[in-house]
This record gives structure tokens, C-alpha cells and sequence, in this order.
DNA sequence: ATGGTTTTTACTGCGTC
DNA sequence: GACGCGGTAAAAACCAT
């Protein structure tokens, strides 16, 4: 059988393996559920994305301290924090553009010149070449889309990272800044496990469907990117949020779509369709008022494959739901 | 280019509100 | 009649060779 390998899902294998999330822990999997974890490095703790299992709380930070010590010393151990977002990762001077010196005091006029010559060569060193100004076109870009899909900010780190390979190997030849940009984008989302369909992408970037697709693909191949198919339980959440279908329905879907992978109806299908179905069908299990349509017209997947997905997973869950 | 697979489109009939 | 739902056939999209 020969199987699709784009648009959303490079399907080339249905295993039993999870999605690896980019934050990995000591442990890789839950001890309960086997499902995947993720560590929420703010609070510290480690837990399973299925079951909601608290693996590890407490984690030590080994990150810089932040605290500044403003009653005896007045300093921080840490200076600001640097940022793949920014094209010299925040590392440059910034000067700023009130004529105001530190006190808040306006400037004379000659001081005035002073700071926009000043400025000016700022600028002129900070983007000294092409490839500053271009990374820095791509970040804007990187940022604006990430933002108005919703992405959290390690999504946009991580695009930001695959750009500056990309620049570093020499394959934006030929290919527009924003068709890299949003292929990086769509990588980066995947492999952080928060995939967005590439019917999104072209509602938010300024080309085609088709050239992020084909650009995606170039990137994948050319970086070694090991670009796994998307996992639909990572569509539900948003999914079910934009349906407003209650927690328990998410749940059901969840189930369905683990005996839907035991089975392995996976292999070669889109993984959205599999994410539409399973909340469909866990809907009509938890008697939550839904339809095909309504699903279909959230997720952008036609009616028929929801009900072809949704009648595998039936039958794949098929013990369960005669119970009901 | 070609062939195999999945998804979509368009159309159908049936039942219900 | 409008809608939800299930089914089908043909077209389109896609990947592999």
C-alpha cells in the first residue's frame, strides 16, 4: 500500500509510538497511560498531555535567577534574557527614540542631532547585512503568524531556530522570505505538538497554500527534519474548544482514537479527519448535540470522511459502545 | 508520466422535525 | 420543505515509482 505523505500528515508508518514532545524529562512516557508528557517549566512540574498524571513535581530550575537583591545590593545575577525571536537574539544596544536622557529630561537640540546620528549608525550596524535584514523580516513574520494562530511563544522559538538553519545552509535561494517563514512556522508547530492544518496557514500568511506545502516539504528533506504525522489527540482541545464540547466529550474522543491506533486505522489518513470523526462520534456517545456538518464546517474536513473515520472508529471501539 | 490511494464533490434516498 | 445522515460514483488531490 503506498501511502500519502503531506499536506498534514507524512503517514509513512502507523506505529505504536508516541508524538515525543520537545520538553522531555527523565521519563518519556507516562507510567500510566503510556501517553506523552509535558513539563510546564514555570510550575515546575511534569505531566501526562492523556491522563493529566502529575509524573514530577518540583523539578529543580536550573535556569538563571531572576531575583533582583534591591534591599542590599542592587543588582541581578542576570542580565536580560536572550531571544531566538529577535534576529541578534536581544543581544544588540537599543537606544531609545524619546529625546530624553535618563532622568526623563528632554535633550538640547544639539544633543538632539548627537542621538539621531547616533541612531542611525545603530541601525546601520545592528542590520549590517542582507542577511540580518532578511532574518529580521522573517522573525516579524514568524511572530505575527504564530500569534494569530494562537501559538504559544515556543512554538515561534523553535520556527525561529529552523529559519536561521535555513539561512545558515543557504536554501532561501529562490524561495520567498515568507514562504520560509511559514514553512518554519508549520514545522516548528508540528514538532512542538501543536499542529495547525495548512488551511490555516494560508489564512494567515501572504502566499500560496501550495508554496508553503512544497517549501514545508523542501525543509523537512534538506534540515533531516524527522517530522512525524501529526497526532490528531493534539487537534481536540482546539477543536473541541472552537465545537464548545464539554471536557467529557474530549475524553471520549481520546479514547476512541487510542483503539482507533490499536487498530491501526492511522496508517495514511489524514489526521484531522481521525481528530473530526473521534469528536463526533464521542459526542453522540455522550448525547452532546452535534453534527457532521457543524464538525465538518470547524475542522474543514467534508462529511464523508468524517462519517467513513467515524464508522472505523465505531467499529475499532466497536465492544465498548455495544455496551452502551 | 503513471498508478495507487485518499479526500472531495455532487447527487441520491430516507427519516424526522 | 429543511435538515441530518448514510451511501455511491466520479473527480480531484496527493504521494511513490
Amino acid at each position: 500500500m503506498t501511502e500519502r505523505q503531506l499536506k498534514e500528515f507524512d503517514t509513512t508508518q502507523s506505529t505504536t509510538e508516541e508524538t515525543p514532545e520537545t520538553t522531555i524529562s527523565e521519563p518519556d512516557q507516562c507510567p500510566e497511560c503510556h501517553g506523552s508528557l509535558r513539563t510546564d517549566e514555570t510550575r515546575g512540574e511534569t505531566t501526562c498531555t492523556d491522563c493529566g498524571l502529575v509524573v514530577s513535581e518540583d523539578n529543580i530550575d536550573h535556569g538563571p535567577e531572576w531575583r533582583s537583591f534591591s534591599d542590599t545590593e542592587n543588582q541581578s545575577r542576570v542580565g536580560a534574557p536572550t531571544t531566538q525571536l529577535m534576529h541578534d537574539k536581544g543581544l544588540s544596544t537599543v537606544i531609545g527614540w524619546q529625546n530624553r536622557d535618563a532622568g526623563g529630561q528632554s535633550l538640547s537640540s544639539r544633543q538632539r542631532k548627537r542621538m539621531s546620528r547616533l541612531r542611525t549608525w545603530d541601525e546601520r550596524a545592528r542590520t549590517k547585512d542582507s542577511r540580518d535584514r532578511n532574518l529580521k523580516q522573517a522573525l516579524g513574520e514568524i511572530e505575527r503568524m504564530g500569534s494569530a494562530l494562537g501559538l504559544p511563544k515556543q512554538v515561534e522559538e523553535t520556527a525561529s531556530v529552523l529559519y536561521r538553519r535555513c539561512l545558515d545552509e543557504d536554501l532561501l535561494r529562490g524561495r520567498s522570505i515568507e514562504g520560509v517563514a511559514t514553512a518554519a512556522l508549520y514545522a516548528a508547530a508540528r514538532q512542538c505538538g501543536y499542529p495547525r492544518t495548512l488551511d490555516e496557514f494560508a489564512t494567515v500568511c501572504r502566499v500560496e497554500q501550495m508554496e508553503v506545502s512544497r517549501t514545508y516539504r523542501y525543509l523537512a528533506d534538506e534540515l533531516n527534519l524527522e517530522m512525524r504525522p501529526a497526532n490528531p489527540k493534539d487537534y481536540l482541545p482546539r477543536f473541541a474548544s472552537d465545537l464548545e464540547l464539554p471536557e467529557n466529550v474530549v475524553q471520549r474522543a481520546r479514547e476512541l482514537l487510542d483503539a482507533g491506533k490499536a487498530q491501526n486505522l492511522y496508517s495514511g489518513r489524514n489526521p484531522v479527519g481521525m481528530a473530526a470523526a473521534a469528536l463526533y462520534a464521542a459526542g453522540k456517545l455522550e448525547g452532546v448535540e452535534i453534527t457532521q456538518n457543524r464538525v465538518s464546517g470547524v475542522v474543514d474536513v467534508s462529511t464523508v470522511t468524517i462519517r467513513n473515520r467515524y464508522q472505523e472508529l465505531v467499529e475499532a471501539a466497536g465492544i465498548e459502545l455495544d455496551l452502551q
